[in-house]
DNA sequence: AGCACGCCGACT
DNA sequence: GTCGGCGTGCTC
């Protein structure tokens, strides 16, 4: 038998297979889509077996070994790829290593294995019975006793009894594999929608089209609809993929799955370590389970008989892979569905401008949830201006806000501050010169963090020792901007001695379970105050809050990129609804910089169409999404003068191939040096977007033997 | 990705 | 002459 090795190095020519033979003892082993081990050069790499042949060839090296025991790349999953290689412009293996789950990619030497555990069951039953009615010894009866009804595992019984009772003959050890994740038995709830809901779930089963948007302002009970269209799609015996933003992944939204569907559910999350994430894996390749939850990668779920794919927060700008390859988990979940003609839900109190347009077109069946669940009222929202504020001396905390702290800690309510740390941390500006202290090696401005006391750079982990002297003008000026997390949390101790606060951010959570433990404080109010970035925005439902600050809403709204508004009306939307859930009414604060900014001003009548109507007008003024796709070519290399050069012949050679279509650049990238690497950026709007993908797979195949820059691709980018 | 091969400049 | 730079091509 020979296969054809899909090797994991990119080989210059496009997807190339190597052909090796299989050993006898190995025959029984291979599966189209397993990784193998083989020799190569002088090196030992993975592949994946994308062909098998019959026949004998003796001039064929042998495999090394086959690696995976389950195939998890099905037929199905293996052709998606090609497509998903094709549309994101990525080489086949790339593709295909993030298909597959994190811990199978770890290195050969630590796969991970299945968790075996001893177990101890009885050898003949009227021995023992026999034998109980003679023994004395009480250990050994409540052993046997409690072994009659069922097998049980060793630790859960008295050792030394269990040995005696081995050496006896009457019970044997046995190992049995043991997921690491286990679904403790919870009380299953029934949910039941209210008419509201009853009528959109209605409209989804009976609509036509394959993809429904469902957009339901923040409180409307979505998750409901979710579950009821899985129990239906389960009823039919089909299987349920649900997508959620890492970031709400939350146990809160765990658990309530897991109280609705019981054992029928594997979750999948970064958080998980290699071995529970290789256990839930099992529980789908054995079909234990029929509903998988989970971040993006989720999407790659390997079920067979999919009845539906639901997207959770479908705006959320996790489901595009930020690294190679930059696929879609909603454009997959599109091509999934069609192959298993099942429904795509795409939900969102704030979709995508692009989603919306594409719901009001009549490409995906539009179901519009307008009122909160449980007759809640939408909160209260105060748009507060800090230019008239900071005059007052007020910089971090408007006189409303801090009245508003006072007031919810007198009524032992509690409050959710959010701060916007993106585009907005702690940099160092010269305040002689107003120099801002950069990286050596990026050109981009140091974050000073306090913990280590040091200036640090987010994209090539440069690090220096904090100082006060200006690189430009050499004065002892350099001053600290802006402030996160800590410092807010530190001026609010200052301000209200007696409040207890939590912060949630990137430095508290990355142990761990900790994200998890400071939402279960907060929600046993062990805390008056949540301070937190953006992760404290999504997803959660804590019913005592009903304040809801937003110190700084601008510093997205300052990002140089298209999307930018959209960006600030979904956040201070999603946050607002933290406010108010349950009969408490909530109050919104935001502080901003730009109070006649429509995206701010809108967040105020949580009317999400108004909102749309203003953007896509500025969208079609501009020709961009939905009225153009882009496309980014992002250009690396060493040397300045080659790379220009380089970066200046693929865009001639796209303006040559694209008449009517725009070509903007190559410019300067967002980032001009990272890690001494230049890098230059070409952007194309464009309509057809078959035809660029096509355009851009042309390029790819021409520069990738270019050993002296490296070219990357990047359909709809997320950021420009 | 590695590694060999090969073609040029600088040297004991 | 020969050591070593790196541009190019190949790995079943």
């Amino acid at each position: 038998m020979t296969i054809d090795v899909l090797v994991e190095i990119n080989i210059n020519k496009k997807d190339k297979t190597f052909s090796y033979n299989v050993p006898e003892t190995m025959i029984n082993e291979i599966y189209l889509g397993k990784r193998v081990l083989v020799p190569f050069g002088k090196q030992t790499l993975e592949g994946f077996i994308l062909g098998i042949h019959d026949k004998q060839d003796t001039d064929l090296k042998d495999i090394i070994k086959v690696i995976d025991k389950d195939s998890i790349l099905n037929k199905e999953l293996l052709e998606l790829g090609k497509r998903i290689s094709e549309d994101s412009v990525t080489n086949l293996v790339s593709v295909y290593q993030s298909m597959l789950p994190k811990g199978y990619k770890a290195s050969i030497k630590n796969t991970v294995k299945e968790k075996t555990v001893l177990y101890v069951k009885l050898n003949n039953i009227n021995n023992v019975k026999e034998y109980l009615t003679k023994t004395k010894s009480k250990n050994q009866i409540e052993v046997l006793n409690k072994l009659l009804i069922n097998d049980l595992p060793l630790r859960d019984l008295n050792t030394s009894s269990v040995n005696t009772l081995v050496e006896k003959g009457l019970v044997t050890k046995y190992s049995k594999e043991e997921y690491r994740l286990n679904n403790e038995s919870v009380d299953k709830v029934v949910t039941k929608l209210n008419t509201d809901q009853e009528n959109a779930y209605n409209k989804i089963i009976n609509s036509d089209k394959d993809v429904i948007l469902l957009n339901g302002v923040t409180g409307s009970g979505k998750t409901e609809i979710y579950m009821s269209l899985i129990d239906k799609v389960l009823s039919e015996g089909k299987e349920a993929i649900v997508l959620v933003p890492e970031i709400s992944l939350t146990p809160q939204i765990i658990q309530r799955f897991r109280s609705h569907f019981k054992e029928e559910i594997a979750v999948l999350h970064s958080a998980l370590s290699d071995g529970e994430r290789y256990d839930e894996y099992r529980k789908i390749i054995r079909k234990e389970v029929k509903i998988v939850i989970g971040a993006r990668s989720a999407i790659f779920a390997p079920f067979t008989n999919i009845g539906i794919i639901i997207i959770d927060e479908e705006h959320s700008n996790t489901y595009k892979q930020d690294h190679n390859p930059r696929y879609n988990a909603i454009e997959v979940a599109f091509l999934r569905g069609k192959t298993y003609n099942a429904k795509v839900v795409l939900g969102s109190a704030t979709p995508t401008i692009e989603s919306y347009a594409r719901a009001k077109k009549g490409y995906y069946e539009l179901v519009e949830l307008k009122t909160r669940a449980n007759n809640a009222v939408l909160p209260l929202v105060n748009i507060i201006d800090m230019t008239k504020e900071i005059r007052k001396g007020n910089k971090m905390f408007s006189k409303e806000l801090l009245l508003s702290i006072e007031d919810r800690l007198n009524k032992q309510e509690q409050i959710l501050l959010l701060i916007n740390k993106r585009g907005y941390s702690n940099y160092l500006m010269c305040e002689f010169c107003g120099s801002v202290r950069k990286c050596p090696n990026c050109d981009i401005t140091l974050t000073y963090h306090k913990t280590s006391d040091m200036n640090r750079c987010h994209y090539c982990g440069y690090a220096e020792n904090n100082t006060k002297i200006c690189s430009d003008c050499k004065k002892d000026s350099l001053r600290q901007m802006g402030y996160g997390t800590e410092k807010v949390e530190e001026e609010l101790i200052k301000l209200f001695p007696n409040i207890r606060t939590l912060r949630m951010d990137i430095d508290t959570t990355t142990k761990k379970g900790s994200h998890e433990e400071i939402i279960k404080s907060f929600m046993n109010h062990e805390a008056d105050a949540l301070i937190g970035t953006q992760m404290i925005a999504k997803g959660l439902d804590f019913p005592l809050v009903t304040l809801v600050g937003v110190i700084n809403a601008d510093t997205i709204l300052n990002l140089p990129d298209f999307r930018s508004c959209e960006r600030t009306y979904d956040l201070l939307s999603q946050v607002s609804g933290r406010a108010g859930r349950s009969s408490l009414p909530g109050k919104v604060i935001i502080q901003t910089y730009n109070p006649d900014n429509y995206s701010i001003k809108l967040s105020k009548t949580h009317n999400y169409e108004e909102f749309y109507n203003e953007e896509i007008k500025i969208r079609k003024k501009l020709y961009y999404p939905p009225y153009s796709f882009i496309a980014l070519i992002k250009i690396g290399g060493k040397d300045f003068k080659e790379t220009i050069n380089e970066s200046n012949k693929i865009g001639d050679y796209l303006r040559n191939k694209v008449e009517k279509e725009i070509v903007l650049g190559p410019s300067v990238g967002s980032v001009s040096r990272i890690n001494n690497i230049y890098y230059f950026e070409i952007i194309i709007k464009y309509r057809d977007k078959q035809k660029i993908i096509d355009l851009l797979n042309e390029i790819k195949s021409l520069t990738e033997n270019n050993r002296k820059i490296k070219v990357e691709f990047d359909i709809n980018p997320n950021s420009l």
